[in-house]
RNA sequence: GAGCCUGUAGCUCAAUGGCAGAGCGCCACACUGUGGAUGUGGAUGUUGUGGGUUCGAGACCCAUCAGGCUCCCCA
């Protein structure tokens, strides 16, 4: 190990196993995309550090991108998030899309974050977003797309839920408590970590922040209330479309969800898993309104949210929801008998692969215990024998691994029966 | 960026400052035309890395790397 180079910090590798999580997550994503008409789109891996830096701080793109320079001296990043190439992509052909732009993506992306349970720098993260629609029913529909994969995967709402807010709700609350405009930003984050703070800590932080009394008494009654949504015309919309959508008994209001971006306007939503043992966030999203305006296009409101590979990956495994992983593509294996049965082996493959079966053949003389061995290894479902007995009359050995029935029966019909078994 | 915990065989983990071990897995054989089961035997290692203390360090000290927990952050 002392001389190996070691992999990247917070980079994972993907062994066979690992890669059909991966698959499978991706999998179920695209299902449930394509299950509400949404067309899969990709952007570029590396991005200029400016896409970045007109919408966040750039002490934070500094902070947590991996920033390098190429040998033409332009500063690049490997891009963070997705949602400025898709506001570019958008803005650049802003007036021959047909509107409403339903896309989703799966890709990698990167964050120079401090790696532990359920976060590392490299990951992969499912984006959804609809726009050139300002509904709550168009909120509905993302929300209902997470909620499809949710079900897919075999998240029953016991187990996951979507929490929803409402920004403008929210902001229409802090008005009544006479919290001012250049202090809402910190009293969303106040929220935000009202989970995870002792009670009489949090209460005391907020008053540290500046709210008198009287407001923090008043803002505890608003995130202790949820029927909150009842007199938001927003949400009480929302709701009836997910119920019509289906999908109501995943979602639940809550006020104390706000998310900590800047860019949400209205509806915002969190997906976590109720009683596992992450506390983060399987999925986020909400409505932005003024996404292109940084990109240069015009004003076009989107809903959309993105789910990580690394705390669903986790989650899933932990529920025990992964299918039991299958080593081998291949459900056949053809058996080598003996050096001079060698290349008869192989066009026996070669036939059977040819009528459309996955095959494996050995690749060198072994022993027949080695080779059985082998296939039982790799979970392989049939194992065909070609021995001088067979080769005499025309014959094959098929044999059934899973309850070690074998027959002979004649070359022809070997792929019938073979077939059956599958 | 900060604090704490951990790092020993492929895996899970033992070992009072005194000969580095167990279980599982792996390999071989029992089984010369057939896997799973059983039995017998076998190989496993620069104790994350680099220094230091000590007659002697897996253990104690310092540094470093990696992982975990928490904070920060989450565009």
């Amino acid at each position: 190990m002392a001389n190996k180079i070691q992999s990247v910090k917070g980079t994972r590798e993907f062994y066979p196993e690992q890669m059909a999580l991966r698959n499978f997550i991706y999998e179920k994503a695209r299902a449930a995309s394509r299950a509400f008409g949404y067309q899969e789109y990709d952007g570029p891996f590396i991005e200029p550090i400016d896409l970045y830096a007109a919408k966040s701080g750039e002490e934070l793109v500094k902070k947590q991108s991996f920033t390098f320079e190429d040998r033409g001296g332009d500063l690049v990043t490997l891009r963070p998030e997705l949602t400025p190439s898709l506001a570019r992509m958008i803005a650049a052909k802003q007036n021959e899309l047909t509107y409403p732009v339903r896309w989703w993506s799966f890709g990698p992306f990167w964050r120079y974050e401090q790696p532990q349970k359920g976060r590392a720098r490299e990951f992969f993260q499912w984006n959804v977003d609809m726009l050139g629609v300002d509904s709550p029913e168009a909120d509905a529909e993302l929300i209902a797309v997470g909620a499809t994969f949710l079900r897919s995967v075999g998240l029953s709402p016991e187990l996951a839920r979507i929490y929803v807010n409402n920004r403008r709700l929210m902001d229409s609350e802090f008005d009544n408590l006479e919290i001012p405009p250049e202090t809402r930003l910190v009293v969303s984050n106040l929220v935000d970590r009202r989970s995870k703070m002792e009670p009489a800590k949090w209460d005391a932080y907020a008053l540290e922040l500046g709210l008198t009394q009287k407001q923090l008494d008043g803002l505890k009654d608003v995130l202790g209330n949820f029927d909150l949504w009842k007199k938001n015309d927003e949400l009480t919309r929302l709701f009836a479309a997910l119920e019509a959508l289906g999908v109501a008994e995943y979602v639940k209001f809550d006020p104390n969800i706000v998310r900590g971006l800047l860019y949400y306007t209205g509806t915002v939503f969190e997906a976590f898993d109720t009683t596992g043992s992450l506390r983060r966030a399987i999925f986020g999203g909400g409505r932005y309104d003024n996404l292109l305006a940084d990109v240069g296009g015009n004003p076009l409101s989107g809903v959309g949210f993105a789910m990580g590979d690394v705390v669903s990956g986790i989650i899933l495994q932990e529920r025990g929801l992964v299918p039991e992983f299958e080593p081998s593509p291949a459900q056949v294996l053809v058996t080598v008998f003996d050096e001079k049965l060698w290349m008869q082996s192989f066009a026996l493959a070669a036939e059977l692969r040819q009528a459309g079966l996955n095959v494996m053949v050995s690749p060198e003389p072994a022993k027949l215990p080695k080779q059985f061995k082998f296939a039982d290894k790799m979970k392989m479902k049939v194992a065909l024998v070609l021995g001088p007995d067979e080769m005499e009359k025309g014959l094959v050995v098929v044999k059934n691994l899973l309850n070690g029935e074998q027959v002979q029966v004649k070359r022809e019909a070997a792929l019938d029966v073979i077939r059956r078994i599958l």
